[in-house]
DNA sequence: CCGGATCCGTAACGATACTG
DNA sequence: CAGTATCGTTACGGATCCGG
């Protein structure tokens, strides 16, 4: 179980030593949206296999990136949490080469406030001070915009500005601009409860 | 030679479909330091073998990530410069991993820039507006820290605030800081050329 | 000689079956 | 539910070969 190595001394191939074996960031993007049970992890991931998931979680708590917890469940150590930035980048290159959603193409929720991080313009969010809930297939999530940047987290908003509640085929119709703030909470299988402006406000610093 | 793909409509799964094969990201990484040759590029990656770095190349191509010049050698095209800010953000997070060089880890010159701009510290560079020139092991290149900012290049600098001409091995211990610029500019094998106090800053502002 | 293409043994992956 | 075991398939790694 010696995990293969690039053997350079190089900071971005010491990175790709520790997860950039196949399964790996996506394992961790899952992780950091909150603690995850392994069939969760499992049933999130099509495609991996059982043992294969086992190894890399294996490999992960080994490396210090992550703990299996008293509940059994698995989490994010303070050092996997530094995984983040990179994994926003990368996701904001990827951002831009999207398009639309294929054939047999899997979409989570969960995923959403990774790609809010990504699709993020700092530029744009000046003096901004927002709180925002989302509740998307059951999923609930909260995006903070303050200071020019963005934390997201598990559960309802404290104060939010408003609370969406919707499928992920009309928020990503939002995100892609095919719908219009306006349009969007007019939509019968969509709730929307607090300030309009503040959707436009949300819809401008995370448009792609 | 249809790619692999983790089927899902997320911005990173797609980044990882188009640069997360072995070998890709530091195939990008020795191309963002200016166009190689292939026989570079192999040269560079011990361990890759032909095929693969052909098949890799021609799947970058493909992407339009690459593209091979009229006079033979390999470049990113804009589309893959955009991949830097995530191969800083890797190679920010694995420098924190990265420790001593172990046993018959391969260590180039050419990575130099990308490690600097991983190590960074924009909170320590208010004010300053520096330009320095390397020349370690005959690569010769330049850094500049503006605005908060570094940006990088192949070739002399235009007006460095100093020359430093030394090995690797020298490089290295300035880094994790077991020499001091005063103790690094005395030693026989190191050159230098220009203002110590610009070197002292340079340290602080790139030290791990 | 450089820039690959071909071939082949090994390691990693993916699907399924099985177990505590 | 949370993995382990097994096995066929794919990807990788090293060597050799080929065309300009």
């Amino acid at each position: 179980m010696a995990l293969r190595s690039y053997r350079q001394h190089c900071s971005l191939a010491r990175a790709l030593d520790l997860v950039g074996e196949r399964w790996t960031m996506l394992l961790m993007r899952d992780l950091s949206c909150g603690s995850q049970r392994y069939g969760e992890l499992l049933a999130g991931l099509p495609g991996i296999g059982t043992n294969l998931l086992a190894a890399r979680l294996k490999t992960l708590v080994a490396e210090g990136l992550v703990e299996k917890r008293a509940a059994g469940d698995y989490a994010l150590t303070a050092a996997g949490r530094e995984l983040e930035p990179a994994l926003v980048a990368l996701a904001r290159f990827g951002a831009a080469r999207l398009g639309e959603p294929r054939e047999g193409e899997l979409w989570r929720a969960l995923w959403t406030p990774l790609a809010m991080k990504a699709a993020f313009h700092p530029e744009r969010s000046a003096d901004v001070d927002d709180e925002y809930e989302f509740r998307i297939d059951d999923e609930v999530f909260w995006v903070r915009v303050r200071n020019g940047a963005v934390t997201t987290g598990g559960g309802q908003a404290k104060l939010p500005d408003f609370v969406l509640t919707t499928g992920g085929q009309a928020l990503l119709e939002l995100a892609n601009g095919a719908l219009t703030p306006g349009d969007l909470v007019e939509r019968e299988d969509v709730e929307f409860a607090g300030a309009l402006p503040a959707l436009e406000r949300c819809a401008r610093l995370f448009a792609r």
